[in-house]
DNA sequence: CGAGCACTTGATCGCTTTCAATAGCTGTGG
DNA sequence: CCACAGCTATTGAAAGCGATCAAGTGCTCG
Protein backbone atom coordinates (compact mmCIF):
# COMPACT_ATOMS: atom_id res chain seq x y z
CA UNK A 1 0.00 0.00 0.00
CA UNK A 2 1.00 3.67 -0.12
CA UNK A 3 4.06 4.42 2.19
CA UNK A 4 3.84 8.04 2.33
CA UNK A 5 1.11 9.62 3.33
CA UNK A 6 -1.38 11.14 0.99
CA UNK A 7 -0.51 15.03 0.27
CA UNK A 8 -3.44 16.95 1.95
CA UNK A 9 -3.77 20.14 0.28
CA UNK A 10 -7.14 21.97 1.64
CA UNK A 11 -8.63 23.66 -1.67
CA UNK A 12 -10.87 25.28 -2.84
CA UNK A 13 -14.45 23.98 -4.39
CA UNK A 14 -13.40 25.74 -8.00
CA UNK A 15 -10.25 23.74 -7.86
CA UNK A 16 -11.78 20.40 -6.58
CA UNK A 17 -11.55 17.22 -8.63
CA UNK A 18 -14.29 15.52 -7.82
CA UNK A 19 -16.39 18.61 -8.17
CA UNK A 20 -18.44 17.49 -10.83
CA UNK A 21 -19.74 14.26 -9.84
CA UNK A 22 -20.04 14.88 -6.16
CA UNK A 23 -23.16 16.19 -4.35
CA UNK A 24 -22.59 19.89 -5.40
CA UNK A 25 -21.97 19.25 -8.76
CA UNK A 26 -25.11 20.93 -9.99
CA UNK A 27 -23.87 23.95 -7.74
CA UNK A 28 -23.17 27.82 -9.37
CA UNK A 29 -20.46 29.80 -7.71
CA UNK A 30 -22.53 31.44 -5.10
CA UNK A 31 -24.16 28.40 -3.62
CA UNK A 32 -20.14 26.93 -3.76
CA UNK A 33 -19.03 30.10 -1.68
CA UNK A 34 -21.73 29.82 0.65
CA UNK A 35 -20.90 25.88 1.11
CA UNK A 36 -17.19 26.81 1.85
CA UNK A 37 -18.44 28.58 5.32
CA UNK A 38 -19.04 25.68 7.02
CA UNK A 39 -16.94 22.91 4.72
CA UNK A 40 -13.73 21.42 6.59
CA UNK A 41 -11.20 18.58 5.69
CA UNK A 42 -10.37 15.40 7.52
CA UNK A 43 -7.86 12.59 7.11
CA UNK A 44 -7.78 9.22 7.97
CA UNK A 45 -5.36 6.50 7.87
CA UNK A 46 -5.49 3.18 6.09
CA UNK A 47 -7.52 0.95 8.34
CA UNK A 48 -9.14 3.71 10.05
CA UNK A 49 -12.65 4.08 11.42
CA UNK A 50 -14.30 7.32 9.90
CA UNK A 51 -17.64 6.35 11.89
CA UNK A 52 -19.38 3.95 14.09
CA UNK A 53 -22.47 2.61 13.54
CA UNK A 54 -24.79 4.26 16.18
CA UNK A 55 -22.18 7.34 16.51
CA UNK A 56 -24.14 10.79 16.17
CA UNK A 57 -23.02 12.42 13.33
CA UNK A 58 -22.20 15.95 13.33
CA UNK A 59 -21.22 16.01 9.62
CA UNK A 60 -21.93 14.87 6.18
CA UNK A 61 -19.51 14.80 3.61
CA UNK A 62 -18.02 13.49 0.16
CA UNK A 63 -14.93 11.23 -0.24
CA UNK A 64 -12.11 13.22 -2.30
CA UNK A 65 -9.97 10.68 -2.44
CA UNK A 66 -9.08 7.17 -0.96
CA UNK A 67 -11.45 4.31 -0.89
CA UNK A 68 -13.93 3.60 2.48
CA UNK A 69 -16.49 0.82 2.89
CA UNK A 70 -19.74 0.50 4.90
CA UNK A 71 -20.12 -2.41 6.93
CA UNK A 72 -22.77 -4.03 8.93
CA UNK A 73 -22.54 -6.11 11.98
CA UNK A 74 -24.22 -8.54 13.41
CA UNK A 75 -24.01 -9.11 17.45
CA UNK A 76 -22.49 -12.16 16.89
CA UNK A 77 -20.11 -11.13 14.53
CA UNK A 78 -21.23 -11.79 11.27
CA UNK A 79 -20.26 -8.75 8.99
CA UNK A 80 -21.40 -7.80 5.50
CA UNK A 81 -20.19 -5.34 3.06
CA UNK A 82 -23.15 -2.69 2.11
CA UNK A 83 -21.34 -0.37 0.07
CA UNK A 84 -17.78 0.77 -1.46
CA UNK A 85 -17.49 4.72 -1.59
CA UNK A 86 -15.05 6.13 -3.58
CA UNK A 87 -13.78 9.43 -4.82
CA UNK A 88 -17.17 11.75 -5.26
CA UNK A 89 -19.49 9.36 -2.89
CA UNK A 90 -21.43 10.94 -0.46
CA UNK A 91 -21.20 9.48 3.08
CA UNK A 92 -24.15 10.36 5.84
CA UNK A 93 -27.73 11.13 5.46
CA UNK A 94 -29.56 14.43 6.35
CA UNK A 95 -32.79 14.23 8.72
CA UNK A 96 -31.10 11.58 10.49
CA UNK A 97 -28.76 11.61 13.26
CA UNK A 98 -27.64 8.25 14.11
CA UNK A 99 -25.20 6.61 11.44
CA UNK A 100 -26.04 3.02 10.53
CA UNK A 101 -23.34 1.72 9.40
CA UNK A 102 -19.65 1.07 9.92
CA UNK A 103 -17.29 3.21 8.03
CA UNK A 104 -14.06 2.53 7.39
CA UNK A 105 -10.99 3.76 5.17
CA UNK A 106 -9.39 0.93 3.51
CA UNK A 107 -6.47 3.59 2.08
CA UNK A 108 -5.69 6.88 3.06
CA UNK A 109 -8.57 9.31 2.76
CA UNK A 110 -9.78 12.99 2.66
CA UNK A 111 -12.91 14.02 3.30
CA UNK A 112 -14.38 16.86 2.39
CA UNK A 113 -17.03 17.86 5.61
CA UNK A 114 -19.79 20.19 5.85
CA UNK A 115 -21.49 20.71 9.75
CA UNK A 116 -24.78 18.96 9.28
CA UNK A 117 -26.95 21.26 10.60
CA UNK A 118 -25.92 24.06 8.01
CA UNK A 119 -25.68 21.21 5.80
CA UNK A 120 -29.53 20.40 5.74
CA UNK A 121 -30.62 23.92 6.27
CA UNK A 122 -28.73 24.91 3.26
CA UNK A 123 -30.33 21.88 1.41
CA UNK A 124 -33.75 22.68 2.31
CA UNK A 125 -33.64 26.00 0.39
CA UNK A 126 -31.12 24.79 -2.58
CA UNK A 127 -32.49 22.70 -5.24
CA UNK A 128 -29.57 22.00 -6.89
CA UNK A 129 -27.94 20.26 -3.92
CA UNK A 130 -31.13 17.98 -3.09
CA UNK A 131 -31.58 17.33 -6.76
CA UNK A 132 -28.56 16.01 -7.10
CA UNK A 133 -27.99 14.09 -3.85
CA UNK A 134 -31.50 12.27 -5.23
CA UNK A 135 -29.81 11.37 -8.32
CA UNK A 136 -26.55 10.27 -6.46
CA UNK A 137 -28.93 7.87 -3.89
CA UNK A 138 -31.12 6.42 -6.71
CA UNK A 139 -27.88 5.36 -8.60
CA UNK A 140 -26.45 3.55 -4.87
CA UNK A 141 -30.38 2.33 -4.62
CA UNK A 142 -29.48 0.51 -7.85
CA UNK A 143 -26.28 -0.45 -7.22
CA UNK A 144 -27.62 -1.87 -3.88
CA UNK A 145 -29.80 -3.90 -5.83
CA UNK A 146 -27.90 -5.26 -8.32
CA UNK A 147 -25.84 -6.52 -5.40
CA UNK A 148 -28.93 -8.32 -3.99
CA UNK A 149 -28.74 -10.42 -7.58
CA UNK A 150 -25.05 -11.10 -6.79
CA UNK A 151 -25.38 -12.33 -2.94
CA UNK A 152 -28.86 -13.93 -3.22
CA UNK A 153 -28.43 -15.88 -6.45
CA UNK A 154 -24.46 -15.94 -8.06
CA UNK A 155 -21.99 -18.45 -7.26
CA UNK A 156 -18.64 -18.03 -5.51
CA UNK A 157 -16.68 -18.03 -9.03
CA UNK A 158 -19.69 -15.59 -10.30
CA UNK A 159 -19.21 -13.37 -7.03
CA UNK A 160 -15.31 -13.38 -7.58
CA UNK A 161 -15.78 -12.13 -11.14
CA UNK A 162 -18.85 -9.83 -10.45
CA UNK A 163 -16.92 -7.76 -8.15
CA UNK A 164 -13.36 -7.91 -10.35
CA UNK A 165 -15.40 -6.72 -13.09
CA UNK A 166 -17.01 -4.44 -10.86
CA UNK A 167 -13.73 -2.59 -9.80
CA UNK A 168 -12.03 -3.04 -13.43
CA UNK A 169 -14.91 -1.12 -14.67
CA UNK A 170 -14.64 2.09 -11.95
CA UNK A 171 -10.79 1.94 -12.66
CA UNK A 172 -11.39 2.29 -16.02
CA UNK A 173 -13.80 5.33 -15.91
CA UNK A 174 -11.68 6.80 -12.79
CA UNK A 175 -8.66 6.93 -15.47
CA UNK A 176 -10.72 7.45 -18.83
CA UNK A 177 -9.64 4.16 -20.32
CA UNK A 178 -11.68 1.82 -22.61
CA UNK A 179 -13.87 -0.58 -21.09
CA UNK A 180 -12.17 -3.49 -23.37
CA UNK A 181 -8.93 -5.94 -24.38
CA UNK A 182 -6.60 -5.68 -21.92
CA UNK A 183 -7.60 -4.14 -18.16
CA UNK A 184 -4.76 -3.85 -15.31
CA UNK A 185 -5.66 -2.44 -11.50
CA UNK A 186 -4.83 -3.51 -8.08
CA UNK A 187 -7.18 -4.56 -5.90
CA UNK A 188 -7.80 -2.22 -3.33
CA UNK A 189 -9.45 -4.78 -0.74
CA UNK A 190 -8.01 -7.30 1.04
CA UNK A 191 -8.89 -10.99 0.59
CA UNK A 192 -11.39 -10.51 3.96
CA UNK A 193 -12.70 -7.31 2.61
CA UNK A 194 -13.92 -8.83 -0.09
CA UNK A 195 -15.38 -12.40 1.58
CA UNK A 196 -17.52 -9.68 3.15
CA UNK A 197 -18.66 -7.52 0.18
CA UNK A 198 -19.72 -10.59 -1.18
CA UNK A 199 -21.23 -12.95 1.78
CA UNK A 200 -17.85 -15.21 1.56
CA UNK A 201 -15.72 -16.74 3.34
CA UNK A 202 -12.07 -15.78 2.97
CA UNK A 203 -10.65 -19.01 2.10
CA UNK A 204 -13.49 -18.87 -0.68
CA UNK A 205 -12.09 -16.22 -2.00
CA UNK A 206 -8.68 -17.03 -1.87
CA UNK A 207 -9.78 -20.79 -4.07
CA UNK A 208 -11.95 -18.89 -6.17
CA UNK A 209 -9.50 -16.21 -7.44
CA UNK A 210 -6.71 -18.78 -7.50
CA UNK A 211 -9.22 -21.11 -9.65
CA UNK A 212 -9.63 -17.63 -11.74
CA UNK A 213 -5.91 -17.38 -12.32
CA UNK A 214 -5.68 -21.34 -13.37
CA UNK A 215 -8.53 -20.98 -15.86
CA UNK A 216 -6.67 -17.90 -17.54
CA UNK A 217 -9.22 -15.57 -16.98
CA UNK A 218 -7.21 -13.25 -14.98
CA UNK A 219 -3.66 -13.14 -14.27
CA UNK A 220 -1.99 -11.98 -10.59
CA UNK A 221 1.34 -10.59 -9.47
CA UNK A 222 1.95 -9.46 -5.91
CA UNK A 223 -1.61 -10.92 -5.01
CA UNK A 224 -3.21 -7.77 -5.52
CA UNK A 225 -2.05 -6.56 -9.11
CA UNK A 226 -4.96 -8.14 -11.46
CA UNK A 227 -4.66 -8.14 -15.38
CA UNK A 228 -7.39 -8.84 -17.17
CA UNK A 229 -6.83 -10.34 -20.68
CA UNK A 230 -10.44 -10.29 -22.06
CA UNK A 231 -12.92 -8.78 -20.02
CA UNK A 232 -15.94 -9.70 -22.13
CA UNK A 233 -14.95 -13.52 -20.82
CA UNK A 234 -14.79 -12.11 -17.22
CA UNK A 235 -18.14 -10.87 -17.44
CA UNK A 236 -19.10 -14.19 -19.15
CA UNK A 237 -17.75 -15.79 -15.87
CA UNK A 238 -19.74 -13.14 -14.07
CA UNK A 239 -23.09 -14.44 -15.40
CA UNK A 240 -23.81 -10.95 -16.80
CA UNK A 241 -23.88 -11.02 -20.75
CA UNK A 242 -21.62 -7.82 -22.34
CA UNK A 243 -24.80 -6.01 -21.47
CA UNK A 244 -24.55 -2.69 -19.02
CA UNK A 245 -25.69 -3.08 -15.59
CA UNK A 246 -23.52 -3.55 -12.30
CA UNK A 247 -23.18 0.04 -11.36
CA UNK A 248 -20.69 1.22 -8.47
CA UNK B 1 -56.61 -14.70 -2.58
CA UNK B 2 -59.35 -12.23 -3.28
CA UNK B 3 -61.84 -13.23 -5.65
CA UNK B 4 -64.16 -10.22 -6.25
CA UNK B 5 -62.50 -7.48 -8.03
CA UNK B 6 -60.72 -4.95 -5.96
CA UNK B 7 -63.43 -2.08 -6.17
CA UNK B 8 -61.83 0.57 -8.18
CA UNK B 9 -62.63 4.17 -7.34
CA UNK B 10 -60.44 7.29 -8.92
CA UNK B 11 -60.87 9.89 -5.94
CA UNK B 12 -59.43 12.97 -5.54
CA UNK B 13 -55.91 13.34 -3.42
CA UNK B 14 -57.76 15.21 -0.73
CA UNK B 15 -59.41 11.94 -0.10
CA UNK B 16 -56.25 9.52 -0.64
CA UNK B 17 -55.35 6.83 1.71
CA UNK B 18 -52.11 7.07 1.14
CA UNK B 19 -51.74 10.75 0.55
CA UNK B 20 -49.43 11.36 3.82
CA UNK B 21 -46.68 8.55 2.78
CA UNK B 22 -46.78 9.15 -0.84
CA UNK B 23 -44.35 10.59 -2.82
CA UNK B 24 -47.04 13.67 -2.75
CA UNK B 25 -47.15 14.01 0.96
CA UNK B 26 -45.84 17.39 1.30
CA UNK B 27 -47.69 19.01 -1.56
CA UNK B 28 -50.23 21.87 -0.88
CA UNK B 29 -53.50 22.19 -1.88
CA UNK B 30 -52.16 23.91 -5.22
CA UNK B 31 -49.38 21.43 -5.63
CA UNK B 32 -51.99 18.30 -5.56
CA UNK B 33 -53.95 20.39 -7.74
CA UNK B 34 -51.37 20.79 -10.55
CA UNK B 35 -50.57 17.09 -10.27
CA UNK B 36 -54.08 15.75 -10.63
CA UNK B 37 -54.22 17.28 -14.18
CA UNK B 38 -51.70 14.68 -15.41
CA UNK B 39 -52.66 11.89 -12.82
CA UNK B 40 -54.68 8.53 -13.99
CA UNK B 41 -55.54 5.65 -12.40
CA UNK B 42 -54.55 1.99 -13.43
CA UNK B 43 -55.68 -1.18 -11.52
CA UNK B 44 -53.95 -4.78 -12.12
CA UNK B 45 -54.70 -8.47 -11.59
CA UNK B 46 -52.93 -10.44 -9.04
CA UNK B 47 -49.71 -12.28 -11.45
CA UNK B 48 -49.97 -9.26 -13.53
CA UNK B 49 -46.75 -7.96 -15.01
CA UNK B 50 -47.13 -4.07 -14.42
CA UNK B 51 -43.88 -3.60 -16.12
CA UNK B 52 -41.20 -5.36 -17.81
CA UNK B 53 -37.36 -4.92 -17.32
CA UNK B 54 -35.95 -2.63 -20.37
CA UNK B 55 -39.33 -1.88 -21.09
CA UNK B 56 -39.59 2.41 -22.26
CA UNK B 57 -41.34 3.81 -18.91
CA UNK B 58 -44.05 6.58 -19.99
CA UNK B 59 -45.21 7.04 -16.39
CA UNK B 60 -43.76 6.78 -12.66
CA UNK B 61 -46.57 6.27 -10.06
CA UNK B 62 -47.31 4.66 -6.19
CA UNK B 63 -49.06 1.83 -5.59
CA UNK B 64 -52.41 2.44 -3.39
CA UNK B 65 -53.42 -0.76 -2.63
CA UNK B 66 -51.98 -4.17 -3.18
CA UNK B 67 -48.65 -5.70 -3.57
CA UNK B 68 -46.45 -5.78 -6.27
CA UNK B 69 -42.55 -6.77 -6.57
CA UNK B 70 -39.61 -5.54 -8.19
CA UNK B 71 -37.39 -8.69 -9.04
CA UNK B 72 -34.11 -8.81 -11.28
CA UNK B 73 -33.73 -12.51 -13.89
CA UNK B 74 -30.25 -13.55 -15.14
CA UNK B 75 -30.10 -15.19 -18.60
CA UNK B 76 -30.24 -18.23 -17.13
CA UNK B 77 -33.36 -18.03 -15.52
CA UNK B 78 -32.25 -17.20 -11.79
CA UNK B 79 -34.23 -14.94 -10.29
CA UNK B 80 -33.82 -12.12 -7.28
CA UNK B 81 -36.31 -9.97 -5.68
CA UNK B 82 -35.26 -6.62 -4.64
CA UNK B 83 -37.99 -4.63 -3.54
CA UNK B 84 -41.38 -5.36 -2.28
CA UNK B 85 -44.22 -2.50 -2.95
CA UNK B 86 -46.22 -1.56 -0.88
CA UNK B 87 -49.18 0.80 -0.39
CA UNK B 88 -47.77 4.61 -1.00
CA UNK B 89 -44.50 3.07 -2.19
CA UNK B 90 -43.08 4.96 -5.59
CA UNK B 91 -42.48 3.17 -9.24
CA UNK B 92 -40.32 4.41 -11.69
CA UNK B 93 -37.31 6.75 -11.96
CA UNK B 94 -37.31 10.48 -12.76
CA UNK B 95 -35.13 10.57 -15.40
CA UNK B 96 -34.58 7.48 -16.89
CA UNK B 97 -36.36 6.24 -19.59
CA UNK B 98 -35.80 2.27 -19.34
CA UNK B 99 -37.41 0.18 -16.44
CA UNK B 100 -34.40 -1.77 -14.69
CA UNK B 101 -36.67 -4.23 -13.24
CA UNK B 102 -39.57 -6.45 -13.63
CA UNK B 103 -42.21 -5.55 -11.39
CA UNK B 104 -45.10 -7.64 -11.06
CA UNK B 105 -48.57 -7.19 -8.87
CA UNK B 106 -48.60 -10.66 -6.27
CA UNK B 107 -52.08 -8.86 -5.37
CA UNK B 108 -54.78 -6.93 -7.26
CA UNK B 109 -53.06 -3.64 -7.20
CA UNK B 110 -54.45 -0.04 -7.82
CA UNK B 111 -51.71 2.08 -8.65
CA UNK B 112 -51.96 6.30 -9.06
CA UNK B 113 -49.91 6.79 -12.75
CA UNK B 114 -48.56 10.41 -13.48
CA UNK B 115 -47.43 10.32 -16.78
CA UNK B 116 -43.35 10.77 -16.81
CA UNK B 117 -42.74 14.00 -18.45
CA UNK B 118 -45.02 16.23 -16.62
CA UNK B 119 -44.32 14.70 -13.74
CA UNK B 120 -40.20 15.46 -13.64
CA UNK B 121 -40.85 18.72 -15.33
CA UNK B 122 -43.00 19.57 -12.01
CA UNK B 123 -40.35 17.90 -9.88
CA UNK B 124 -37.78 20.14 -11.39
CA UNK B 125 -40.22 23.37 -9.71
CA UNK B 126 -41.46 21.65 -7.07
CA UNK B 127 -39.12 21.01 -4.11
CA UNK B 128 -41.86 19.38 -2.36
CA UNK B 129 -41.73 16.14 -4.25
CA UNK B 130 -38.18 15.89 -4.78
CA UNK B 131 -37.17 16.14 -1.41
CA UNK B 132 -40.20 13.76 -0.74
CA UNK B 133 -38.74 11.89 -2.83
CA UNK B 134 -35.34 11.95 -1.59
CA UNK B 135 -36.47 10.72 1.73
CA UNK B 136 -38.19 7.80 0.59
CA UNK B 137 -35.24 6.93 -1.68
CA UNK B 138 -32.81 7.01 1.35
CA UNK B 139 -35.53 4.51 3.13
CA UNK B 140 -35.35 2.21 0.06
CA UNK B 141 -31.91 2.52 0.53
CA UNK B 142 -31.06 1.55 3.82
CA UNK B 143 -33.84 -1.51 3.64
CA UNK B 144 -31.74 -3.03 0.22
CA UNK B 145 -28.85 -2.70 2.69
CA UNK B 146 -30.47 -4.48 5.40
CA UNK B 147 -31.48 -6.78 3.04
CA UNK B 148 -27.58 -7.26 1.84
CA UNK B 149 -26.90 -8.27 4.94
CA UNK B 150 -29.91 -10.83 4.90
CA UNK B 151 -28.63 -12.55 1.73
CA UNK B 152 -24.91 -12.55 2.39
CA UNK B 153 -24.55 -13.78 6.22
CA UNK B 154 -28.21 -15.02 7.11
CA UNK B 155 -28.78 -18.90 7.32
CA UNK B 156 -31.73 -20.44 6.02
CA UNK B 157 -34.12 -20.29 9.19
CA UNK B 158 -32.87 -16.90 10.30
CA UNK B 159 -33.70 -15.62 6.67
CA UNK B 160 -36.97 -16.85 7.02
CA UNK B 161 -37.51 -15.32 10.18
CA UNK B 162 -36.60 -12.10 9.45
CA UNK B 163 -38.98 -12.04 6.21
CA UNK B 164 -41.70 -13.05 8.73
CA UNK B 165 -40.52 -10.22 11.59
CA UNK B 166 -40.24 -7.70 8.45
CA UNK B 167 -43.93 -8.74 7.17
CA UNK B 168 -45.56 -8.53 10.59
CA UNK B 169 -44.33 -5.20 11.79
CA UNK B 170 -45.46 -4.06 8.31
CA UNK B 171 -48.66 -5.31 8.81
CA UNK B 172 -48.48 -4.45 12.35
CA UNK B 173 -48.10 -0.31 11.53
CA UNK B 174 -50.07 -0.31 8.80
CA UNK B 175 -53.29 -1.77 11.20
CA UNK B 176 -51.88 0.66 13.63
CA UNK B 177 -51.34 -2.20 16.09
CA UNK B 178 -48.24 -2.29 18.58
CA UNK B 179 -45.15 -4.49 18.10
CA UNK B 180 -45.38 -6.77 21.13
CA UNK B 181 -46.51 -10.28 22.38
CA UNK B 182 -48.80 -12.00 19.41
CA UNK B 183 -49.47 -10.76 16.36
CA UNK B 184 -51.14 -12.23 13.50
CA UNK B 185 -50.80 -12.03 9.62
CA UNK B 186 -51.40 -13.12 6.61
CA UNK B 187 -48.58 -14.00 4.27
CA UNK B 188 -48.17 -12.52 0.80
CA UNK B 189 -46.22 -14.15 -1.34
CA UNK B 190 -45.88 -17.43 -2.38
CA UNK B 191 -43.63 -19.57 -0.72
CA UNK B 192 -41.43 -19.41 -4.38
CA UNK B 193 -41.79 -15.65 -4.36
CA UNK B 194 -40.42 -16.10 -0.79
CA UNK B 195 -37.54 -17.65 -2.27
CA UNK B 196 -37.00 -15.19 -4.87
CA UNK B 197 -36.47 -12.66 -1.86
CA UNK B 198 -34.36 -14.87 0.38
CA UNK B 199 -32.27 -16.25 -2.30
CA UNK B 200 -33.14 -19.90 -1.40
CA UNK B 201 -35.45 -22.43 -3.31
CA UNK B 202 -38.71 -23.15 -2.41
CA UNK B 203 -38.23 -26.29 -0.63
CA UNK B 204 -35.36 -24.99 1.73
CA UNK B 205 -38.33 -21.84 2.25
CA UNK B 206 -41.07 -24.31 2.86
CA UNK B 207 -38.77 -27.15 5.01
CA UNK B 208 -37.85 -24.10 7.04
CA UNK B 209 -41.36 -22.87 7.63
CA UNK B 210 -42.03 -26.02 8.99
CA UNK B 211 -39.16 -26.18 11.44
CA UNK B 212 -39.89 -22.94 12.67
CA UNK B 213 -43.44 -24.18 13.37
CA UNK B 214 -42.58 -27.42 15.04
CA UNK B 215 -40.69 -25.38 17.09
CA UNK B 216 -43.49 -23.18 18.37
CA UNK B 217 -41.75 -19.94 16.98
CA UNK B 218 -44.71 -19.70 14.64
CA UNK B 219 -48.46 -21.38 13.92
CA UNK B 220 -49.57 -21.79 10.92
CA UNK B 221 -53.00 -22.52 9.41
CA UNK B 222 -54.03 -22.76 6.11
CA UNK B 223 -50.50 -22.50 4.23
CA UNK B 224 -50.55 -18.77 4.69
CA UNK B 225 -52.21 -17.45 7.96
CA UNK B 226 -49.35 -16.83 10.55
CA UNK B 227 -49.83 -16.14 13.86
CA UNK B 228 -46.57 -15.27 16.03
CA UNK B 229 -47.13 -15.86 19.85
CA UNK B 230 -43.83 -14.03 21.10
CA UNK B 231 -42.47 -11.61 18.77
CA UNK B 232 -39.14 -11.36 20.58
CA UNK B 233 -38.60 -14.88 20.19
CA UNK B 234 -38.72 -14.43 16.29
CA UNK B 235 -36.73 -11.36 16.51
CA UNK B 236 -34.02 -14.01 18.14
CA UNK B 237 -34.58 -15.97 15.61
CA UNK B 238 -33.88 -13.83 12.61
CA UNK B 239 -30.15 -13.01 14.56
CA UNK B 240 -31.44 -9.54 15.17
CA UNK B 241 -31.40 -8.35 18.79
CA UNK B 242 -34.71 -7.04 20.14
CA UNK B 243 -33.27 -3.70 18.48
CA UNK B 244 -34.87 -1.64 15.52
CA UNK B 245 -33.77 -1.81 12.09
CA UNK B 246 -35.16 -4.37 9.00
CA UNK B 247 -37.21 -1.36 7.02
CA UNK B 248 -39.62 -2.18 4.62
C1' DC C 1 -63.66 -36.53 -11.09
C1' DG C 2 -59.43 -35.06 -12.95
C1' DA C 3 -56.23 -31.19 -14.01
C1' DG C 4 -53.51 -27.73 -12.16
C1' DC C 5 -51.38 -25.32 -8.57
C1' DA C 6 -49.15 -24.44 -4.09
C1' DC C 7 -46.99 -26.72 -0.83
C1' DT C 8 -44.62 -30.51 1.84
C1' DT C 9 -41.41 -34.07 2.60
C1' DG C 10 -37.64 -37.43 1.61
C1' DA C 11 -33.06 -38.82 -0.27
C1' DT C 12 -28.94 -37.59 -2.17
C1' DC C 13 -25.46 -34.46 -4.06
C1' DG C 14 -22.19 -30.89 -4.10
C1' DC C 15 -20.65 -26.30 -3.03
C1' DT C 16 -19.12 -23.51 0.52
C1' DT C 17 -17.69 -23.47 5.21
C1' DT C 18 -14.89 -24.88 8.83
C1' DC C 19 -10.74 -26.32 10.84
C1' DA C 20 -6.00 -26.58 10.25
C1' DA C 21 -1.38 -26.21 8.43
C1' DT C 22 1.77 -23.59 5.69
C1' DA C 23 3.91 -19.92 2.86
C1' DG C 24 5.41 -15.21 2.00
C1' DC C 25 6.14 -10.62 3.38
C1' DT C 26 7.23 -6.71 6.57
C1' DG C 27 8.87 -4.63 10.49
C1' DT C 28 11.34 -5.16 15.04
C1' DG C 29 14.92 -6.10 18.05
C1' DG C 30 18.83 -8.91 19.77
C1' DC D 1 22.22 -10.13 9.80
C1' DC D 2 19.06 -13.25 11.38
C1' DA D 3 15.20 -14.67 14.37
C1' DC D 4 10.64 -13.91 15.29
C1' DA D 5 6.07 -11.88 15.56
C1' DG D 6 2.16 -10.46 13.03
C1' DC D 7 -0.34 -10.18 9.09
C1' DT D 8 -2.18 -11.59 4.50
C1' DA D 9 -2.90 -15.19 1.61
C1' DT D 10 -2.93 -20.08 -0.05
C1' DT D 11 -4.09 -24.80 0.19
C1' DG D 12 -5.87 -29.30 2.03
C1' DA D 13 -9.28 -32.33 4.32
C1' DA D 14 -13.60 -32.96 6.32
C1' DA D 15 -18.19 -31.47 7.60
C1' DG D 16 -22.57 -29.31 6.94
C1' DC D 17 -26.09 -26.75 4.82
C1' DG D 18 -28.90 -25.81 1.18
C1' DA D 19 -29.78 -27.37 -3.68
C1' DT D 20 -31.47 -30.74 -6.59
C1' DC D 21 -34.27 -34.51 -7.92
C1' DA D 22 -38.37 -36.86 -6.92
C1' DA D 23 -42.78 -38.23 -4.83
C1' DG D 24 -46.81 -37.18 -2.78
C1' DT D 25 -50.63 -34.22 -0.39
C1' DG D 26 -54.41 -31.06 -0.32
C1' DC D 27 -57.00 -27.63 -2.37
C1' DT D 28 -59.65 -25.18 -6.11
C1' DC D 29 -61.81 -24.99 -10.28
C1' DG D 30 -63.74 -26.58 -14.53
Amino acid sequence: MVKEKTAFVPHDCVDCQIRHRAVCAKCDVTELEQLETFKYYRTYEAGQTIIWSGDRMDFVGSVVSGIATLTQTMEDGRTQMVGLLLPSDFVGRPGRDGAAYDVVATTDLVMCCFRKRPFEKMMAQTPHIAQRLLEMTLDELDAAREWMLVLGRKTAREKIASLLSIIARRDATLNLRGVDGEMVFDLPLTREAMADYLGLTLETVSRQISALKRDGVIQLEAKRHVTVPDFARLMEEAGDDSDGGMLV
